[in-house]
Order: C-alpha cells, then structure tokens, then sequence
DNA sequence: ATATTACTTGACACAGGAGTCAATTTTTCA
DNA sequence: TGAAAAATTGACTCCTGTGTCAAGTAATAT
C-alpha cells in the first residue's frame, strides 16, 4: 500500500501525474471491455508504464475500478444543480437537459462505464443505486409531480420524464459508434450536441405541453 | 466440426435441442459479462453440459457469439413491417414505439447485448452497421422526412426521431436494473410495458406536433 | 445385429492475465 | 551530500480460461 499518512517526504507529484494517467487510460480499457474484460496488461500499455508499476498505484483492478467509479458519480453530482418547485418547469428541463447532453459529449467514456456497469447488473454500484441515486430521483419526481398538480404541465409520469430524458441524452455518448456510422462520420461535428441539447429539448418540453424558452 | 453436410443419419433433435440450451445460456452470460468477460466455462456450467460439449456444437467463443448476434438481427428484422410515405405519421409512429418497447419486454438480454456491442465499439457488428443497418434507417429517414414536407407533423430532424425512440424504448431493457432500483421492485410489473409504450407514445407524438391515435 | 454416424466427456497442453517481491533507481529535504 | 521515502521494474508464481484429443457411449438406418 502506497504512503498516504503523514510522512516528511513529498506525497507526491509524481503520483498525482501517474494516477491521473493511469486513470485515464483505465477509463479507455474498461469503456471499452467492460470490467471483467479489462486487463492490466493493456491498461499499463495505455498508460505508457510497466504493469507493476500500475499495481504500486492501485492495489489490484478492484481498486481501479472503484476509483474510476468513484471520480465518475462525483462528476455527476458536481454537474447538476437541483431543480426546485419553484422554478418554471420549461426552464428547469431544457437546462437539465442541456447539462446531460453536454455530459455525453465531454464525458462519453464516464457514461459508457456507467451504462456497461448498469447494464451488467450494476455489481459495484448496488449501494450507490438503493441510497444516494434513489433518492435524487424522487425529489426530482416530487417537483416534477408538484408541477404537475400546479397545472404548470401535461399529467406525465414524473419517473418515465426522467427515464426519458436521461436515455436519450445519454445515447449520443453510449451509441456513439452506431450513430457515427448512420451520419457516415469519423466523429461528431463541432456543434452537434448544442443542436442535439436543441432538438431533444423541443420534441420533449412540447411532448409535456410545455413550451422552450427564448 | 460437426457433421453438417449430406449423411444417411439424423443430423439431429438432440442437436437442436443442445444448441437452443446454449444459446440461452450464453445469451444471459454475454449480457451479463460482455463477449470478453464471458466464460465458456460459466456457458457451460448455466447449460448443465461439460464444457467441452459446447466446442462440438461451437467450435469456439466467437463462433457462439456470432450464431448468438445473428439470432438477435433476425428478430430485429422481422419484428418491423416497413413504414412507408402514405401512412398516417401518428399511427405508425405509435405501432413503431410500441413495438420496440414490446421488444424491450421480450428480449431484453438480446438488447443488453446489442447495446453492450454497440459502446464497445460493434467490433462484431462493424458490416452490419454500415450496410444493412444504415439502409434502413436512411429509408426511413426519408419517409418522416416526407411527412414533414407534406406538413402532416412538425419539422423534426428525423434521424433525430428514430435515436429518441430507440433510446428511449431500449432503456428499459438495458437499463433494467437501475429502473427496478428506483422502482423498489424485483421485476417490472405485468402491464409496465403497456404504460410505458403509452406514456413515450404520448410525449413524443405531441413533441413531434401529432396527436396520439385512438 | 451391426456398421455408421452422432454425441459425450475426462484429461491434457497452452496462453493470458493477476498479483507479488526484491532489487534498484529516483526524488526529497534536512 | 546523505539518509529516508517514493517510485520503478524484471522476474516470478499461481490461477483461470480456451481449445484439443482420444476414448468412450448412444442413436440410427439398413
């Protein structure tokens, strides 16, 4: 186990640097093998370092694996602001819808990890799903539901809005190479997720009988 | 490799019916660990058959993964009568989505595969999705986008359309576990999928400016 | 009944991958 | 500059998993 505790020596930079890049690289391999066809091998090839050397930093892969997790579900609880019953409920999706969409494009690998984990049967996140994540999905299905009973919207089923809204923000990311292939591209254009944000946002809020803002 | 060609004998009911007990078996591991992650072992063990049993039927992982791909776009391709210009957008935008989401309920090991090959990067699937795959959503493309001309619904973009509703039906398939989660259920009630394929149908129709049938 | 083919299965060889360790080098700071 | 901690890395062990093979048993057709 490496230091972590006081001692007189620098605890690192030279760690900070080697744990972000073995993050990194960690994040490509398992987006793309899922955890258990992920190996330390290529991991430690990405990175550019002996194989050992990964294992100086990280106990075994469980521990990569949870660090991994760890940074992702702190992201996602850095990005959104939580909605209020107060707001106005045009406002309050098409931003959230925004923010998602602009998560799938700066963060695509974080989403693919998060949906093969999910997908999988969710091993490693059963503590986080029945806590913390059940619980911000039903504040955000009060509000939606007291918006509901304000007349602000359409009766929608406030969990199937919310189920609606994460799925088809978080295709652009997870689907990426299924959509690339029917745009005929290499990569996403420079401005495809703002008209993605755009779009989504219309055919949605207008589907809750609302209407877009500006 | 086993017999296939001309024989006096029985190519086989026993066949049939080991190679059916397999591909069960293997569809729940690929799902569940990803082609990497899965084990001919664990195949072999959920099939109640010696290991190398499953090599005198499939002469190795790929093979089985491939007969097991093939299964899943056969069924794709059957389940979907063509859409075509004259029909009415709003009922066969409505039999689409209900259909996916009917999918979803039926196959969802199938979906959890596809979509678990797709984030992956569809090493398997790379012919299928530039040829086949494409055609059909280009076709289809052109029939929502001949209904905008013909101003029966509003000006969406129409691969747009066809991501939303894919993403939005398949999520309760591959996403299974995390929507049970928040649901506090073990399994998905028996007429889920109705309020499901009802509640899509309603937002995204009216999001696309055409109002639900019946 | 028997020859022929289909199917079964224990035992093996081999490769890939996880994790360890000890010896070494580099960095740090007093 | 030198002692202590941090970091690197080659070499090793052990295990899991794939695919093969040969010797067997069961099924089938004439």
């Amino acid at each position: 186990m490496p230091a972590k505790k006081d001692s007189k020596y620098k605890p690192g930079k030279i760690r900070g640097e080697n744990v972000d890049t073995i993050i990194d690289a960690a994040e490509v391999e398992f987006a793309t093998y899922g955890y258990r066809g992920a190996t330390m091998m290529r991991i430690a090839e990405r990175a550019q370092l002996p194989r050992p050397n990964i294992h100086y930093y990280f106990a075994n892969k469980q521990a990569l694996y949870s660090a991994i997790l760890e940074r992702i579900l702190e992201r996602w609880n850095e990005s959104f602001d939580s909605i209020s019953v107060t707001d106005d409920p045009a406002e309050a999706l098409s931003r959230y819808i925004h923010a998602k969409v602009m998560l799938s494009k700066t963060h695509p690998l974080s989403s693919k990890i998060f949906a093969t984990e999910i997908i999988q049967g969710a091993p490693h996140l059963d503590e986080y799903l029945s806590n913390q994540h059940k619980l911000w999905v039903q504040q955000h299905a009060d509000v939606i539901r007291s918006w509901v009973d304000q007349q602000k919207m359409d009766p929608v089923d406030p969990l199937k809005l919310i189920f609606l809204i994460w799925s088809s923000t978080q295709h652009y990311a997870d689907f990426d190479y299924q959509i690339l292939s029917v745009l005929e591209r290499k990569a996403y254009g420079d401005d495809y997720f703002d008209s993605v944000a755009s779009d989504l946002s219309h055919i949605i809020l207008k589907g809750c009988g609302l209407t877009p803002p500006h």
